[in-house]
DNA sequence: CAGCATCCGGCGGGATACTG
DNA sequence: CAGTATCCCGCCGGATGCTG
């Protein structure tokens, strides 16, 4: 038998720890860091931000801020005003997250056409 | 009556273009990232990769290698051996990604408490 | 060992209508 | 304008069993 058993690498790759895993449940979902992106260059409406975030519902914009203020990345702020106004803005901690998305954002139009290309197949 | 409209920003905040959307429907899944991730220092085994990424269930990291090796990111080497054995690797495409993984992972871990502190309330 | 096939429950998420 | 409420379909994804 050979003496060695696992030797490729250390047995926990990456363990992820779980707190991969759940950041990765809460800004890998469908809109999250399409929402994030759209704050980057400041305060939005939730009108705006419809218009912002091509294709998302009402329903999802709304649940998506819900969650993303829960975890503290946006903040909410309603004026008491007629007709209603209700601005969402990035926390400090939004903030840092957006180097991410810029690089991400970047990745994807880089190397889109060569993804697309070879799904062609 | 204020004479601006709109001033705050450049009215297509961001675009998306459709590249990081599609880009996002793609890695922005479940599992993908944390496949990759678990890649990140050699090629592995099917078996390996299943105890590699903690809870996926064999028919999602069947699925998500094929997607992943559908766009180019992962390749896949059968041996013709028995039994048999296949081994996944990062392609050139897939390392690139390699950098926005590790500073997600970082991210998360790092401010990993900071979010759940948030949610807590 | 690697992996497809099948069944099926849960929920992600769109459409629509209504409220403060 | 900025949501909430409800309905409902699709498919994500887990469990189990079978093949090369």
């Amino acid at each position: 038998m050979t003496g060695f058993t696992r030797v490729r690498s250390c047995p926990p790759p990456m363990d992820d720890g779980g707190a991969v895993r759940a950041v990765l449940d809460r800004i890998g979902d469908k809109w999250s860091l399409l929402v994030v992106g759209a704050l980057r260059e400041g305060p939005l409406r939730f009108g705006e931000l419809e218009k912002a975030v091509t294709g998302i519902s009402q329903r999802m914009l709304t649940l998506t801020l819900k969650h993303l203020a829960e975890d503290g990345l946006v903040s909410r702020t309603a004026y008491a005003e007629v007709p209603p106004r209700v601005e969402y803005e990035l926390t400090g901690l939004g903030r840092t997250l957006m180097p991410l998305v810029i690089a991400l954002a970047e990745w994807a139009l880089e190397h889109s056409d060569e993804i697309n290309a070879h799904r062609r197949r």
